[in-house]
DNA sequence: TAGTTAATTGAGCGATTGTTCAATAATTTA
DNA sequence: TAAATTATTGAACAATCGCTCAATTAACTA
Protein backbone atom coordinates (compact mmCIF):
# COMPACT_ATOMS: atom_id res chain seq x y z
CA UNK A 1 0.00 0.00 0.00
CA UNK A 2 1.33 3.55 -0.85
CA UNK A 3 2.41 6.13 1.63
CA UNK A 4 -0.53 8.45 2.29
CA UNK A 5 0.71 10.21 4.88
CA UNK A 6 0.44 14.17 4.74
CA UNK A 7 4.10 14.73 6.37
CA UNK A 8 7.45 13.39 4.57
CA UNK A 9 8.75 10.50 7.23
CA UNK A 10 12.79 11.60 6.18
CA UNK A 11 11.91 15.52 6.01
CA UNK A 12 10.56 15.54 9.77
CA UNK A 13 13.20 12.57 10.84
CA UNK A 14 15.77 15.36 9.64
CA UNK A 15 14.14 18.29 11.38
CA UNK A 16 13.78 16.32 14.83
CA UNK A 17 16.99 15.47 15.00
CA UNK A 18 18.35 19.02 13.99
CA UNK A 19 15.99 19.89 16.98
CA UNK A 20 17.45 17.27 19.69
CA UNK A 21 21.48 17.63 18.67
CA UNK A 22 20.41 21.24 19.23
CA UNK A 23 18.50 21.10 23.02
CA UNK A 24 19.17 17.16 24.12
CA UNK A 25 16.70 14.72 25.21
CA UNK A 26 15.70 16.67 28.09
CA UNK A 27 16.43 20.11 26.60
CA UNK A 28 13.86 19.66 24.06
CA UNK A 29 10.01 19.22 25.23
CA UNK A 30 7.23 17.36 23.33
CA UNK A 31 6.05 21.33 22.43
CA UNK A 32 8.95 22.07 20.88
CA UNK A 33 9.30 18.98 18.74
CA UNK A 34 5.64 19.81 17.74
CA UNK A 35 6.53 23.17 16.33
CA UNK A 36 10.04 21.96 14.73
CA UNK A 37 8.54 19.44 12.44
CA UNK A 38 4.94 21.09 12.12
CA UNK A 39 2.79 18.14 13.59
CA UNK A 40 0.33 17.55 16.31
CA UNK A 41 0.82 15.13 19.20
CA UNK A 42 -1.66 12.39 17.77
CA UNK A 43 -0.09 12.38 14.50
CA UNK A 44 3.44 12.40 16.15
CA UNK A 45 2.37 9.58 18.83
CA UNK A 46 0.62 7.96 15.97
CA UNK A 47 3.68 7.90 13.61
CA UNK A 48 6.68 7.13 16.32
CA UNK A 49 5.20 6.18 19.35
CA UNK A 50 7.01 7.90 22.00
CA UNK A 51 9.73 10.84 22.45
CA UNK A 52 12.39 8.28 22.52
CA UNK A 53 11.91 6.52 19.45
CA UNK A 54 11.89 9.70 17.54
CA UNK A 55 14.74 10.67 19.37
CA UNK A 56 16.28 7.24 18.45
CA UNK A 57 15.27 7.55 14.93
CA UNK A 58 16.84 11.20 15.21
CA UNK A 59 20.20 9.40 16.27
CA UNK A 60 20.62 7.17 13.34
CA UNK A 61 19.65 9.97 10.93
CA UNK A 62 22.80 12.20 12.62
CA UNK A 63 25.28 8.93 11.73
CA UNK A 64 24.08 8.41 8.56
CA UNK A 65 24.83 11.84 7.63
CA UNK A 66 28.13 12.55 9.00
CA UNK A 67 29.14 9.30 7.67
CA UNK A 68 27.83 11.24 3.95
CA UNK A 69 29.95 13.87 5.07
CA UNK A 70 32.93 12.05 5.38
CA UNK A 71 32.63 9.60 2.48
CA UNK A 72 31.78 12.71 0.27
CA UNK A 73 35.63 14.49 2.03
CA UNK A 74 37.04 11.39 0.69
CA UNK A 75 35.82 10.98 -2.62
CA UNK A 76 36.77 14.83 -2.93
CA UNK A 77 40.32 14.14 -2.09
CA UNK A 78 40.65 10.72 -3.40
CA UNK A 79 42.84 9.81 -0.68
CA UNK A 80 41.80 7.67 2.07
CA UNK A 81 43.68 9.64 4.73
CA UNK A 82 43.88 13.44 3.52
CA UNK A 83 39.85 12.50 3.18
CA UNK A 84 39.96 11.82 7.17
CA UNK A 85 41.61 15.12 7.60
CA UNK A 86 39.72 16.84 5.73
CA UNK A 87 36.27 15.56 7.37
CA UNK A 88 37.83 16.07 10.68
CA UNK A 89 38.65 19.71 9.59
CA UNK A 90 35.17 20.51 8.15
CA UNK A 91 33.28 18.68 10.92
CA UNK A 92 35.53 20.52 14.17
CA UNK A 93 36.18 24.00 12.55
CA UNK A 94 34.35 25.01 9.36
CA UNK A 95 30.63 23.62 10.30
CA UNK A 96 30.51 24.87 14.13
CA UNK A 97 28.36 27.72 13.40
CA UNK A 98 26.44 25.97 11.02
CA UNK A 99 25.84 22.72 13.02
CA UNK A 100 22.74 23.07 15.89
CA UNK A 101 25.56 21.86 18.82
CA UNK A 102 29.31 22.08 18.22
CA UNK A 103 29.18 18.71 20.52
CA UNK A 104 28.71 15.02 18.65
CA UNK A 105 24.74 14.27 19.10
CA UNK A 106 26.01 10.52 19.98
CA UNK A 107 28.71 12.24 22.69
CA UNK A 108 25.70 14.43 23.87
CA UNK A 109 23.65 11.83 24.29
CA UNK A 110 26.40 9.46 26.19
CA UNK A 111 26.56 12.21 28.43
CA UNK A 112 22.80 12.95 28.91
CA UNK A 113 20.60 10.13 29.20
CA UNK A 114 20.59 7.48 31.79
CA UNK A 115 19.80 4.30 32.43
CA UNK A 116 15.99 5.19 32.49
CA UNK A 117 16.37 5.23 28.60
CA UNK A 118 18.91 2.07 28.31
CA UNK A 119 17.92 1.58 24.76
CA UNK A 120 19.38 5.02 23.40
CA UNK A 121 22.42 4.25 25.12
CA UNK A 122 22.74 1.53 23.40
CA UNK A 123 22.17 3.25 20.16
CA UNK A 124 24.24 6.00 21.08
CA UNK A 125 27.32 3.14 21.95
CA UNK A 126 26.32 1.13 18.56
CA UNK A 127 26.66 4.13 16.23
CA UNK A 128 30.10 5.22 17.73
CA UNK A 129 31.26 1.48 17.66
CA UNK A 130 30.34 1.63 13.51
CA UNK A 131 31.81 4.80 13.59
CA UNK A 132 35.24 3.61 14.77
CA UNK A 133 34.88 0.62 12.39
CA UNK A 134 34.83 3.18 9.04
CA UNK A 135 37.96 4.79 10.60
CA UNK A 136 39.80 1.63 10.76
CA UNK A 137 38.39 0.57 7.66
CA UNK A 138 39.50 3.83 6.05
CA UNK A 139 43.28 3.13 7.35
CA UNK A 140 43.68 0.05 5.90
CA UNK A 141 43.08 1.64 2.78
CA UNK A 142 45.40 4.19 3.70
CA UNK A 143 47.83 1.58 4.41
CA UNK A 144 47.29 -0.31 1.43
CA UNK A 145 48.06 2.65 -0.29
CA UNK A 146 51.19 3.65 1.62
CA UNK A 147 50.27 6.40 2.90
CA UNK A 148 50.47 5.08 6.81
CA UNK A 149 53.00 2.77 8.00
CA UNK A 150 52.79 -1.06 6.81
CA UNK A 151 52.81 -2.20 10.75
CA UNK A 152 50.36 0.25 11.88
CA UNK A 153 47.53 -1.53 13.86
CA UNK A 154 44.46 -0.01 12.24
CA UNK A 155 42.89 -0.82 14.90
CA UNK A 156 44.07 1.09 17.82
CA UNK A 157 44.52 3.95 15.43
CA UNK A 158 40.58 3.81 14.62
CA UNK A 159 40.37 4.44 18.31
CA UNK A 160 43.20 7.13 18.43
CA UNK A 161 41.06 8.89 15.95
CA UNK A 162 37.84 8.30 17.63
CA UNK A 163 38.95 10.15 20.97
CA UNK A 164 40.44 12.52 18.64
CA UNK A 165 37.38 14.00 17.05
CA UNK A 166 35.41 13.56 20.44
CA UNK A 167 37.94 15.49 22.86
CA UNK A 168 38.67 18.43 19.77
CA UNK A 169 35.03 18.86 19.06
CA UNK A 170 34.40 19.48 22.61
CA UNK A 171 37.86 21.49 22.91
CA UNK A 172 36.53 23.70 19.92
CA UNK A 173 33.60 24.40 21.96
CA UNK A 174 35.21 25.12 25.18
CA UNK A 175 38.13 27.34 23.17
CA UNK A 176 36.58 28.94 20.42
CA UNK A 177 40.51 28.87 19.53
CA UNK A 178 39.99 27.21 15.91
CA UNK A 179 43.98 28.25 14.96
CA UNK A 180 44.75 25.71 17.91
CA UNK A 181 42.42 23.27 16.40
CA UNK A 182 43.74 23.54 13.41
CA UNK A 183 47.46 22.64 14.78
CA UNK A 184 46.36 20.02 17.05
CA UNK A 185 44.29 18.51 13.86
CA UNK A 186 47.58 18.85 11.86
CA UNK A 187 49.90 17.10 14.28
CA UNK A 188 47.34 14.05 14.87
CA UNK A 189 47.60 13.14 11.42
CA UNK A 190 51.26 14.24 10.93
CA UNK A 191 51.75 11.21 13.69
CA UNK A 192 50.04 8.76 11.65
CA UNK A 193 51.18 9.34 8.44
CA UNK A 194 54.33 8.49 6.39
CA UNK A 195 56.17 11.84 5.46
CA UNK B 1 28.62 36.56 63.30
CA UNK B 2 29.24 32.46 63.75
CA UNK B 3 27.17 30.36 61.02
CA UNK B 4 24.24 28.96 62.70
CA UNK B 5 22.93 27.07 60.45
CA UNK B 6 22.46 23.56 60.75
CA UNK B 7 23.59 22.32 57.80
CA UNK B 8 26.95 22.70 56.56
CA UNK B 9 27.60 23.97 53.51
CA UNK B 10 30.58 22.38 51.81
CA UNK B 11 28.96 18.73 52.87
CA UNK B 12 25.55 20.03 51.30
CA UNK B 13 27.25 21.19 47.62
CA UNK B 14 29.37 18.24 47.65
CA UNK B 15 26.20 16.33 47.83
CA UNK B 16 24.58 18.45 45.44
CA UNK B 17 27.32 18.05 42.88
CA UNK B 18 26.98 14.40 43.19
CA UNK B 19 23.62 14.09 42.24
CA UNK B 20 23.96 17.04 39.21
CA UNK B 21 27.24 15.04 37.94
CA UNK B 22 25.16 11.98 37.58
CA UNK B 23 22.00 13.09 36.49
CA UNK B 24 23.08 16.50 35.12
CA UNK B 25 21.32 19.85 35.49
CA UNK B 26 17.98 19.29 33.58
CA UNK B 27 17.74 15.33 34.52
CA UNK B 28 18.06 16.25 37.90
CA UNK B 29 14.79 17.63 39.61
CA UNK B 30 14.86 20.20 42.43
CA UNK B 31 13.27 17.35 44.58
CA UNK B 32 16.25 14.88 43.85
CA UNK B 33 17.95 17.49 45.06
CA UNK B 34 16.11 18.22 48.52
CA UNK B 35 16.28 14.50 49.26
CA UNK B 36 20.06 14.47 48.48
CA UNK B 37 20.91 16.90 50.25
CA UNK B 38 17.97 16.79 53.25
CA UNK B 39 16.89 19.81 53.18
CA UNK B 40 13.10 21.69 52.33
CA UNK B 41 12.64 23.89 49.45
CA UNK B 42 12.26 27.27 51.26
CA UNK B 43 15.72 26.32 53.36
CA UNK B 44 17.71 25.79 50.04
CA UNK B 45 16.36 28.83 48.05
CA UNK B 46 17.17 30.75 51.23
CA UNK B 47 20.49 29.59 51.25
CA UNK B 48 21.60 29.14 47.53
CA UNK B 49 19.08 31.38 45.63
CA UNK B 50 18.00 29.04 42.46
CA UNK B 51 18.82 25.91 41.07
CA UNK B 52 21.18 27.29 38.67
CA UNK B 53 23.35 28.61 41.59
CA UNK B 54 23.55 25.80 43.48
CA UNK B 55 24.84 23.90 40.38
CA UNK B 56 27.57 26.46 40.01
CA UNK B 57 28.54 25.89 43.27
CA UNK B 58 28.42 22.12 42.70
CA UNK B 59 30.73 22.58 39.44
CA UNK B 60 33.50 24.47 41.75
CA UNK B 61 33.57 21.70 43.92
CA UNK B 62 34.06 19.15 40.93
CA UNK B 63 36.75 21.02 39.64
CA UNK B 64 38.65 21.75 43.09
CA UNK B 65 38.26 17.79 43.70
CA UNK B 66 39.74 17.06 40.37
CA UNK B 67 42.48 19.21 41.15
CA UNK B 68 43.17 17.81 44.61
CA UNK B 69 43.36 14.32 43.26
CA UNK B 70 45.85 15.72 40.73
CA UNK B 71 48.23 17.14 43.00
CA UNK B 72 47.67 14.35 45.06
CA UNK B 73 48.95 12.09 42.07
CA UNK B 74 52.05 13.98 41.26
CA UNK B 75 52.91 14.28 45.32
CA UNK B 76 52.82 10.78 45.43
CA UNK B 77 54.72 9.97 41.90
CA UNK B 78 57.34 12.15 42.83
CA UNK B 79 57.67 13.36 39.25
CA UNK B 80 55.02 15.69 37.31
CA UNK B 81 54.83 13.82 34.05
CA UNK B 82 54.62 10.58 35.78
CA UNK B 83 52.37 11.96 38.62
CA UNK B 84 50.25 13.14 35.19
CA UNK B 85 50.00 9.82 33.37
CA UNK B 86 49.01 8.37 37.27
CA UNK B 87 46.30 10.66 37.18
CA UNK B 88 44.72 9.80 33.95
CA UNK B 89 44.52 6.27 34.44
CA UNK B 90 42.98 7.18 38.10
CA UNK B 91 40.43 9.33 36.61
CA UNK B 92 39.74 7.55 33.44
CA UNK B 93 40.24 3.85 34.23
CA UNK B 94 40.18 3.51 38.19
CA UNK B 95 37.77 5.62 39.45
CA UNK B 96 35.04 4.91 36.25
CA UNK B 97 32.96 2.82 38.75
CA UNK B 98 32.90 4.92 42.05
CA UNK B 99 32.19 8.02 40.21
CA UNK B 100 28.40 9.33 39.55
CA UNK B 101 29.03 9.05 36.29
CA UNK B 102 32.25 8.75 33.61
CA UNK B 103 31.73 11.54 31.92
CA UNK B 104 33.36 14.74 33.02
CA UNK B 105 31.02 17.26 34.97
CA UNK B 106 32.29 20.19 32.93
CA UNK B 107 32.14 18.55 29.60
CA UNK B 108 28.42 17.57 30.41
CA UNK B 109 27.75 21.13 31.87
CA UNK B 110 28.44 22.57 28.15
CA UNK B 111 27.09 19.85 26.43
CA UNK B 112 23.54 20.32 28.31
CA UNK B 113 23.25 23.87 29.20
CA UNK B 114 22.32 26.32 26.41
CA UNK B 115 22.35 30.18 26.19
CA UNK B 116 19.24 29.98 28.72
CA UNK B 117 22.39 29.50 31.64
CA UNK B 118 24.82 31.68 30.29
CA UNK B 119 26.53 32.01 33.43
CA UNK B 120 26.96 28.12 33.66
CA UNK B 121 28.40 27.85 30.07
CA UNK B 122 31.23 30.67 30.99
CA UNK B 123 31.67 29.06 34.38
CA UNK B 124 32.50 25.01 32.77
CA UNK B 125 34.59 26.79 30.24
CA UNK B 126 36.63 28.76 32.56
CA UNK B 127 37.17 25.83 34.98
CA UNK B 128 38.10 23.92 31.93
CA UNK B 129 40.42 26.76 30.74
CA UNK B 130 42.18 26.48 34.61
CA UNK B 131 42.38 22.81 34.24
CA UNK B 132 44.47 23.32 30.99
CA UNK B 133 46.60 25.89 32.46
CA UNK B 134 47.32 23.71 35.34
CA UNK B 135 48.71 20.87 32.75
CA UNK B 136 50.85 23.06 31.33
CA UNK B 137 52.06 24.32 34.71
CA UNK B 138 53.12 20.63 35.61
CA UNK B 139 54.84 20.43 31.67
CA UNK B 140 56.55 23.20 32.46
CA UNK B 141 58.01 21.31 35.87
CA UNK B 142 58.17 18.17 33.70
CA UNK B 143 60.50 20.42 30.87
CA UNK B 144 62.95 21.68 33.89
CA UNK B 145 63.42 18.08 35.04
CA UNK B 146 64.00 17.12 32.12
CA UNK B 147 61.21 14.47 31.84
CA UNK B 148 60.21 15.81 28.43
CA UNK B 149 62.13 17.93 25.44
CA UNK B 150 63.29 21.05 25.78
CA UNK B 151 61.99 21.99 22.70
CA UNK B 152 58.49 21.21 24.04
CA UNK B 153 56.11 23.75 23.66
CA UNK B 154 54.02 23.17 26.55
CA UNK B 155 51.09 25.73 25.79
CA UNK B 156 50.26 23.40 22.73
CA UNK B 157 50.55 20.36 24.70
CA UNK B 158 48.61 21.10 27.34
CA UNK B 159 45.82 21.34 24.95
CA UNK B 160 46.60 17.82 23.41
CA UNK B 161 46.22 16.48 26.80
CA UNK B 162 43.23 18.87 27.65
CA UNK B 163 41.93 16.53 24.31
CA UNK B 164 43.09 13.64 25.11
CA UNK B 165 41.42 13.32 29.18
CA UNK B 166 37.94 14.74 27.43
CA UNK B 167 37.89 12.09 24.24
CA UNK B 168 39.46 9.13 26.66
CA UNK B 169 36.84 9.37 29.02
CA UNK B 170 33.98 9.50 26.21
CA UNK B 171 35.56 6.34 24.92
CA UNK B 172 35.59 4.88 27.96
CA UNK B 173 32.16 4.71 28.33
CA UNK B 174 31.54 4.10 24.87
CA UNK B 175 33.27 0.92 24.86
CA UNK B 176 33.83 -0.11 28.04
CA UNK B 177 37.09 -1.36 26.84
CA UNK B 178 39.42 -0.39 29.98
CA UNK B 179 42.21 -2.50 28.26
CA UNK B 180 42.57 -0.54 25.20
CA UNK B 181 42.41 2.70 27.18
CA UNK B 182 45.05 1.72 29.49
CA UNK B 183 46.96 1.19 25.91
CA UNK B 184 46.16 4.79 24.52
CA UNK B 185 47.44 6.13 27.90
CA UNK B 186 50.54 4.68 28.00
CA UNK B 187 51.08 5.65 23.99
CA UNK B 188 49.84 9.41 24.64
CA UNK B 189 52.64 9.80 27.66
CA UNK B 190 55.38 7.70 25.05
CA UNK B 191 55.00 10.25 22.77
CA UNK B 192 55.37 13.05 24.93
CA UNK B 193 57.88 11.83 27.18
CA UNK B 194 61.79 11.20 26.40
CA UNK B 195 62.26 7.76 26.28
C1' DT C 1 -20.95 9.38 -5.62
C1' DA C 2 -21.68 6.72 -1.30
C1' DG C 3 -19.38 4.15 2.02
C1' DT C 4 -15.31 2.71 4.29
C1' DT C 5 -10.92 3.34 6.06
C1' DA C 6 -6.99 5.94 7.46
C1' DA C 7 -4.81 10.21 9.09
C1' DT C 8 -5.04 14.38 11.69
C1' DT C 9 -6.57 17.44 15.11
C1' DG C 10 -6.24 19.86 19.65
C1' DA C 11 -8.38 20.10 24.06
C1' DG C 12 -7.00 18.33 28.01
C1' DC C 13 -5.29 14.48 31.34
C1' DG C 14 -2.44 13.50 35.49
C1' DA C 15 2.19 14.10 36.80
C1' DT C 16 6.04 16.90 37.56
C1' DT C 17 8.66 21.20 37.18
C1' DG C 18 11.16 25.35 39.75
C1' DT C 19 9.87 28.32 43.13
C1' DT C 20 7.26 31.05 46.87
C1' DC C 21 5.64 32.34 51.38
C1' DA C 22 2.85 32.35 55.56
C1' DA C 23 3.47 29.65 59.57
C1' DT C 24 6.50 27.53 62.84
C1' DA C 25 10.75 26.53 65.32
C1' DA C 26 15.19 27.68 66.90
C1' DT C 27 18.56 30.88 68.30
C1' DT C 28 20.38 35.32 69.88
C1' DT C 29 19.97 39.61 72.17
C1' DA C 30 18.58 42.48 75.98
C1' DT D 1 13.36 35.07 80.95
C1' DA D 2 11.07 38.07 77.34
C1' DA D 3 11.54 40.01 73.03
C1' DA D 4 13.58 40.15 68.67
C1' DT D 5 15.81 37.96 65.08
C1' DT D 6 17.00 34.30 62.12
C1' DA D 7 16.32 29.66 60.07
C1' DT D 8 13.36 26.07 58.64
C1' DT D 9 9.26 23.99 57.15
C1' DG D 10 6.06 22.06 53.66
C1' DA D 11 1.71 23.05 51.46
C1' DA D 12 0.72 25.00 47.35
C1' DC D 13 1.24 27.89 42.94
C1' DA D 14 1.53 28.61 38.05
C1' DA D 15 3.80 26.58 34.34
C1' DT D 16 5.12 22.88 31.79
C1' DC D 17 5.86 17.95 31.03
C1' DG D 18 4.87 13.52 27.97
C1' DC D 19 1.03 11.73 26.20
C1' DT D 20 -4.21 10.22 25.12
C1' DC D 21 -8.43 10.02 22.67
C1' DA D 22 -13.01 11.36 20.98
C1' DA D 23 -14.08 14.15 17.16
C1' DT D 24 -13.06 15.62 12.61
C1' DT D 25 -11.08 15.70 8.08
C1' DA D 26 -9.00 13.54 4.16
C1' DA D 27 -8.21 9.68 1.14
C1' DC D 28 -9.32 5.44 -0.98
C1' DT D 29 -12.55 1.82 -2.68
C1' DA D 30 -16.43 -0.07 -5.00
Amino acid sequence: MANVAKYNREDVIRKAMLLFWEKGFNGASTRDLQQAIDMRPGSIYAAFGSKEKIYSEALECYSKEMSNILNKHIAEQGSPLTGLEAFFRNVVIDRRDSNPSEVCMLVKTLSEVNEQHPDLLELARDLLKRAENRFAEILQQARAQGEILPASDTGILAKHLQVQMIGLRIYMKTSGNSQAVSELISSVFRAISIK
